[in-house]
DNA sequence: GCCGATTGACTACATCTGTAGTCGTATTGC
DNA sequence: GCAATACGACTACAGATGTAGTCAATCGGC
Protein backbone atom coordinates (compact mmCIF):
# COMPACT_ATOMS: atom_id res chain seq x y z
CA UNK A 1 0.00 0.00 0.00
CA UNK A 2 1.06 3.77 -0.34
CA UNK A 3 2.54 3.23 -3.61
CA UNK A 4 4.19 6.28 -5.12
CA UNK A 5 2.00 9.09 -5.64
CA UNK A 6 2.58 10.27 -9.69
CA UNK A 7 3.25 14.28 -9.99
CA UNK A 8 -0.31 15.96 -10.28
CA UNK A 9 -1.51 13.24 -8.21
CA UNK A 10 0.97 14.21 -5.44
CA UNK A 11 -0.83 17.81 -6.08
CA UNK A 12 -4.15 16.75 -4.95
CA UNK A 13 -2.05 14.92 -1.97
CA UNK A 14 -0.44 18.24 -0.87
CA UNK A 15 -3.43 20.60 -0.81
CA UNK A 16 -5.06 17.93 1.23
CA UNK A 17 -2.39 17.81 3.49
CA UNK A 18 -2.77 21.90 4.00
CA UNK A 19 -6.18 21.62 4.41
CA UNK A 20 -8.37 18.29 5.16
CA UNK A 21 -10.66 17.27 4.88
CA UNK A 22 -11.73 18.11 1.50
CA UNK A 23 -14.47 17.06 -0.84
CA UNK A 24 -13.68 16.95 -4.52
CA UNK A 25 -15.48 20.42 -5.66
CA UNK A 26 -12.97 21.65 -3.24
CA UNK A 27 -10.37 20.16 -4.41
CA UNK A 28 -11.42 20.88 -8.19
CA UNK A 29 -11.65 24.34 -7.14
CA UNK A 30 -8.53 25.16 -5.33
CA UNK A 31 -5.87 22.58 -7.26
CA UNK A 32 -7.93 21.97 -10.12
CA UNK A 33 -8.09 25.31 -11.26
CA UNK A 34 -4.99 26.15 -10.40
CA UNK A 35 -4.11 23.67 -12.99
CA UNK A 36 -6.37 23.73 -15.34
CA UNK A 37 -8.16 20.42 -14.73
CA UNK A 38 -11.81 19.78 -14.68
CA UNK A 39 -13.62 18.67 -11.64
CA UNK A 40 -13.24 15.11 -13.49
CA UNK A 41 -10.01 15.23 -13.36
CA UNK A 42 -9.58 15.89 -10.05
CA UNK A 43 -12.35 12.90 -9.69
CA UNK A 44 -9.92 10.63 -10.78
CA UNK A 45 -6.69 11.43 -9.46
CA UNK A 46 -8.63 11.10 -5.91
CA UNK A 47 -9.77 7.70 -7.10
CA UNK A 48 -6.25 6.59 -8.02
CA UNK A 49 -4.59 8.29 -4.87
CA UNK A 50 -7.88 6.35 -3.07
CA UNK A 51 -6.91 2.74 -4.55
CA UNK A 52 -3.04 3.82 -3.81
CA UNK A 53 -4.02 4.03 -0.10
CA UNK A 54 -2.73 7.48 -0.22
CA UNK A 55 -5.97 9.35 0.23
CA UNK A 56 -8.91 7.78 2.71
CA UNK A 57 -12.47 8.69 1.87
CA UNK A 58 -15.26 8.93 4.07
CA UNK A 59 -18.78 9.53 3.16
CA UNK A 60 -20.93 12.38 3.93
CA UNK A 61 -23.94 11.78 2.91
CA UNK A 62 -24.23 11.20 -0.81
CA UNK A 63 -20.53 12.62 -1.14
CA UNK A 64 -16.86 11.75 -0.17
CA UNK A 65 -14.65 14.25 2.50
CA UNK A 66 -11.18 13.23 1.30
CA UNK A 67 -8.04 13.02 3.91
CA UNK A 68 -4.32 11.95 3.63
CA UNK A 69 -3.84 8.61 4.80
CA UNK A 70 -0.10 9.26 4.20
CA UNK A 71 2.14 11.24 6.40
CA UNK A 72 2.97 14.42 4.77
CA UNK A 73 6.57 13.83 6.69
CA UNK A 74 7.20 10.90 5.28
CA UNK A 75 6.38 11.02 1.58
CA UNK A 76 7.84 14.18 1.23
CA UNK A 77 11.01 12.60 3.01
CA UNK A 78 10.69 9.70 0.96
CA UNK A 79 10.50 11.92 -1.89
CA UNK A 80 13.47 14.30 -1.51
CA UNK A 81 15.77 10.81 -0.68
CA UNK A 82 14.79 9.79 -4.34
CA UNK A 83 15.14 13.03 -5.48
CA UNK A 84 18.73 14.29 -4.30
CA UNK A 85 19.88 10.15 -5.05
CA UNK A 86 18.70 10.58 -8.28
CA UNK A 87 19.98 13.70 -9.25
CA UNK A 88 22.91 14.20 -6.68
CA UNK A 89 24.05 11.02 -6.10
CA UNK A 90 22.45 11.22 -3.03
CA UNK A 91 24.75 14.59 -1.58
CA UNK A 92 22.41 17.25 -0.70
CA UNK A 93 24.70 20.71 -0.73
CA UNK A 94 25.24 20.57 -4.89
CA UNK A 95 21.16 20.39 -4.76
CA UNK A 96 21.45 23.72 -2.58
CA UNK A 97 23.92 25.12 -4.67
CA UNK A 98 21.79 24.82 -7.04
CA UNK A 99 19.47 26.22 -5.85
CA UNK A 100 20.88 29.60 -4.93
CA UNK A 101 23.01 29.76 -8.51
CA UNK A 102 19.48 30.10 -9.45
CA UNK A 103 18.31 32.78 -7.35
CA UNK A 104 16.02 30.36 -6.38
CA UNK A 105 16.80 31.01 -2.63
CA UNK A 106 15.08 34.32 -0.75
CA UNK A 107 16.48 36.06 1.81
CA UNK A 108 14.39 34.40 4.16
CA UNK A 109 14.90 31.07 2.92
CA UNK A 110 18.34 31.91 3.76
CA UNK A 111 17.71 33.07 6.70
CA UNK A 112 15.40 30.10 7.99
CA UNK A 113 18.03 27.72 6.55
CA UNK A 114 20.90 29.04 8.73
CA UNK A 115 18.57 29.10 11.37
CA UNK A 116 17.66 25.49 10.70
CA UNK A 117 21.22 24.78 10.92
CA UNK A 118 22.35 26.19 14.36
CA UNK A 119 19.79 23.97 15.23
CA UNK A 120 20.95 21.43 13.55
CA UNK A 121 24.62 21.66 14.98
CA UNK A 122 24.01 22.07 18.99
CA UNK B 1 13.31 19.61 -28.65
CA UNK B 2 15.27 18.60 -25.02
CA UNK B 3 11.99 17.11 -23.49
CA UNK B 4 12.40 16.03 -20.30
CA UNK B 5 13.87 12.85 -19.33
CA UNK B 6 12.29 10.56 -17.02
CA UNK B 7 13.99 9.13 -14.05
CA UNK B 8 15.35 6.23 -15.74
CA UNK B 9 16.72 8.00 -18.32
CA UNK B 10 18.01 10.54 -15.85
CA UNK B 11 20.21 8.18 -14.57
CA UNK B 12 21.72 7.31 -17.99
CA UNK B 13 22.08 10.94 -18.46
CA UNK B 14 23.72 11.33 -15.05
CA UNK B 15 26.43 9.00 -16.12
CA UNK B 16 27.25 10.54 -19.22
CA UNK B 17 27.68 13.90 -17.12
CA UNK B 18 30.37 11.99 -14.71
CA UNK B 19 32.04 10.57 -17.97
CA UNK B 20 31.44 11.33 -21.43
CA UNK B 21 31.84 10.17 -24.08
CA UNK B 22 30.59 6.63 -23.15
CA UNK B 23 29.33 3.70 -25.37
CA UNK B 24 25.64 1.60 -24.71
CA UNK B 25 27.99 -1.29 -23.67
CA UNK B 26 29.87 1.12 -21.26
CA UNK B 27 26.54 2.63 -19.85
CA UNK B 28 25.38 -0.69 -19.65
CA UNK B 29 28.20 -2.17 -17.16
CA UNK B 30 27.72 0.92 -14.90
CA UNK B 31 24.08 2.21 -15.04
CA UNK B 32 22.52 -0.71 -16.22
CA UNK B 33 24.08 -3.63 -13.69
CA UNK B 34 23.51 -1.14 -10.91
CA UNK B 35 19.79 -0.52 -11.80
CA UNK B 36 19.34 -4.02 -12.43
CA UNK B 37 18.93 -3.57 -16.51
CA UNK B 38 19.85 -5.31 -19.21
CA UNK B 39 22.09 -3.96 -22.61
CA UNK B 40 18.65 -3.63 -24.07
CA UNK B 41 17.35 -1.44 -21.98
CA UNK B 42 20.06 0.90 -21.57
CA UNK B 43 19.54 0.79 -25.20
CA UNK B 44 15.97 1.68 -25.21
CA UNK B 45 16.79 4.66 -22.68
CA UNK B 46 19.60 5.73 -24.65
CA UNK B 47 17.51 6.22 -27.92
CA UNK B 48 14.69 7.82 -26.05
CA UNK B 49 17.38 10.28 -24.82
CA UNK B 50 18.57 11.06 -28.48
CA UNK B 51 15.23 11.53 -29.75
CA UNK B 52 14.24 14.07 -26.90
CA UNK B 53 17.75 15.88 -27.83
CA UNK B 54 19.17 15.40 -24.34
CA UNK B 55 22.14 13.26 -25.56
CA UNK B 56 23.80 13.21 -28.97
CA UNK B 57 25.20 10.16 -30.53
CA UNK B 58 28.33 9.94 -32.60
CA UNK B 59 29.62 7.01 -34.76
CA UNK B 60 32.52 5.63 -33.92
CA UNK B 61 33.04 2.73 -36.47
CA UNK B 62 30.10 0.66 -36.06
CA UNK B 63 29.03 1.92 -32.73
CA UNK B 64 27.98 5.19 -31.12
CA UNK B 65 29.49 7.39 -28.60
CA UNK B 66 27.15 9.14 -26.83
CA UNK B 67 27.69 12.66 -25.31
CA UNK B 68 25.24 14.68 -23.03
CA UNK B 69 23.43 17.52 -25.23
CA UNK B 70 22.05 19.55 -22.04
CA UNK B 71 23.64 20.96 -19.85
CA UNK B 72 24.01 19.35 -16.16
CA UNK B 73 23.28 22.55 -14.08
CA UNK B 74 20.58 23.48 -16.74
CA UNK B 75 18.53 20.29 -16.34
CA UNK B 76 19.18 19.63 -12.69
CA UNK B 77 18.11 23.11 -12.41
CA UNK B 78 14.82 22.76 -13.68
CA UNK B 79 14.28 19.34 -12.04
CA UNK B 80 15.03 20.81 -8.40
CA UNK B 81 12.63 23.84 -9.11
CA UNK B 82 9.71 21.95 -10.29
CA UNK B 83 10.70 19.66 -7.46
CA UNK B 84 10.44 22.26 -4.22
CA UNK B 85 7.55 23.65 -6.33
CA UNK B 86 5.53 20.41 -6.41
CA UNK B 87 6.34 19.17 -2.60
CA UNK B 88 7.21 22.47 -0.84
CA UNK B 89 4.89 25.26 -2.87
CA UNK B 90 8.40 26.72 -3.95
CA UNK B 91 9.75 26.96 -0.78
CA UNK B 92 13.24 25.82 0.25
CA UNK B 93 13.78 25.84 4.00
CA UNK B 94 10.83 23.09 4.60
CA UNK B 95 12.74 21.29 2.22
CA UNK B 96 16.39 21.32 4.12
CA UNK B 97 13.99 21.05 7.26
CA UNK B 98 12.76 17.72 6.25
CA UNK B 99 16.27 16.48 4.55
CA UNK B 100 17.34 17.61 8.47
CA UNK B 101 14.82 15.68 9.92
CA UNK B 102 15.68 12.42 8.09
CA UNK B 103 19.06 13.37 9.08
CA UNK B 104 19.93 13.15 5.82
CA UNK B 105 22.63 16.00 5.81
CA UNK B 106 26.23 15.28 7.15
CA UNK B 107 28.58 17.17 9.13
CA UNK B 108 29.65 17.95 5.54
CA UNK B 109 26.99 19.10 3.90
CA UNK B 110 26.24 21.29 6.72
CA UNK B 111 29.43 22.80 6.67
CA UNK B 112 29.46 23.03 2.80
CA UNK B 113 26.04 24.59 3.05
CA UNK B 114 26.94 27.42 5.74
CA UNK B 115 29.53 28.30 3.31
CA UNK B 116 27.56 28.42 0.43
CA UNK B 117 25.20 30.59 2.62
CA UNK B 118 28.16 32.85 3.72
CA UNK B 119 29.01 33.34 -0.39
CA UNK B 120 25.25 33.82 -0.67
CA UNK B 121 25.03 37.02 1.45
CA UNK B 122 28.08 38.75 0.82
C1' DG C 1 37.19 -17.30 -45.13
C1' DC C 2 34.02 -18.74 -41.52
C1' DC C 3 31.71 -18.42 -36.98
C1' DG C 4 30.50 -16.55 -32.88
C1' DA C 5 30.03 -12.15 -30.54
C1' DT C 6 28.68 -7.32 -30.85
C1' DT C 7 25.88 -3.55 -32.17
C1' DG C 8 22.26 -0.58 -33.70
C1' DA C 9 17.41 -0.65 -35.65
C1' DC C 10 13.10 -1.97 -34.95
C1' DT C 11 9.42 -4.04 -32.46
C1' DA C 12 6.68 -5.43 -28.27
C1' DC C 13 3.91 -4.88 -24.68
C1' DA C 14 2.01 -4.12 -20.04
C1' DT C 15 1.43 -0.31 -16.99
C1' DC C 16 1.22 4.34 -15.55
C1' DT C 17 -0.24 9.03 -16.39
C1' DG C 18 -2.72 12.95 -17.94
C1' DT C 19 -6.91 14.30 -19.15
C1' DA C 20 -11.39 13.72 -19.69
C1' DG C 21 -16.38 11.94 -20.91
C1' DT C 22 -20.79 9.27 -19.86
C1' DC C 23 -24.35 7.62 -17.06
C1' DG C 24 -27.37 6.56 -13.45
C1' DT C 25 -28.91 8.29 -9.35
C1' DA C 26 -29.76 11.36 -5.54
C1' DT C 27 -30.73 15.94 -4.09
C1' DT C 28 -32.42 20.41 -4.00
C1' DG C 29 -34.82 24.57 -5.47
C1' DC C 30 -38.96 25.84 -6.74
C1' DG D 1 -43.42 16.49 -7.50
C1' DC D 2 -40.32 17.64 -11.14
C1' DA D 3 -36.54 19.46 -13.39
C1' DA D 4 -31.95 20.94 -13.15
C1' DT D 5 -27.94 19.81 -10.94
C1' DA D 6 -24.35 17.59 -8.26
C1' DC D 7 -21.96 13.45 -7.36
C1' DG D 8 -19.62 9.02 -7.61
C1' DA D 9 -18.79 4.88 -10.62
C1' DC D 10 -17.16 3.48 -14.63
C1' DT D 11 -15.10 3.98 -19.09
C1' DA D 12 -11.89 6.00 -22.62
C1' DC D 13 -7.90 6.73 -24.74
C1' DA D 14 -3.47 8.59 -26.33
C1' DG D 15 1.16 9.13 -24.95
C1' DA D 16 5.00 8.14 -21.65
C1' DT D 17 7.61 4.71 -19.32
C1' DG D 18 9.85 0.48 -17.84
C1' DT D 19 11.63 -3.38 -19.52
C1' DA D 20 12.95 -6.13 -22.88
C1' DG D 21 13.27 -9.26 -27.35
C1' DT D 22 14.42 -10.06 -32.44
C1' DC D 23 17.02 -9.43 -36.42
C1' DA D 24 20.25 -8.29 -39.74
C1' DA D 25 24.74 -6.61 -40.45
C1' DT D 26 29.43 -6.55 -39.13
C1' DC D 27 33.76 -7.30 -36.88
C1' DG D 28 37.32 -9.86 -34.83
C1' DG D 29 39.66 -14.20 -33.84
C1' DC D 30 41.22 -18.20 -35.54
Amino acid sequence: MAERASESEMQVLSALWDESPQTAADLAETVGTANGWTLATVKTLLARLVQKGAVTAEAEGRRYRYRPAVDRADAVGDESQRFVDRLFGGRVSPLIAHLAEREALSDTDIAEIEALLRRLKS
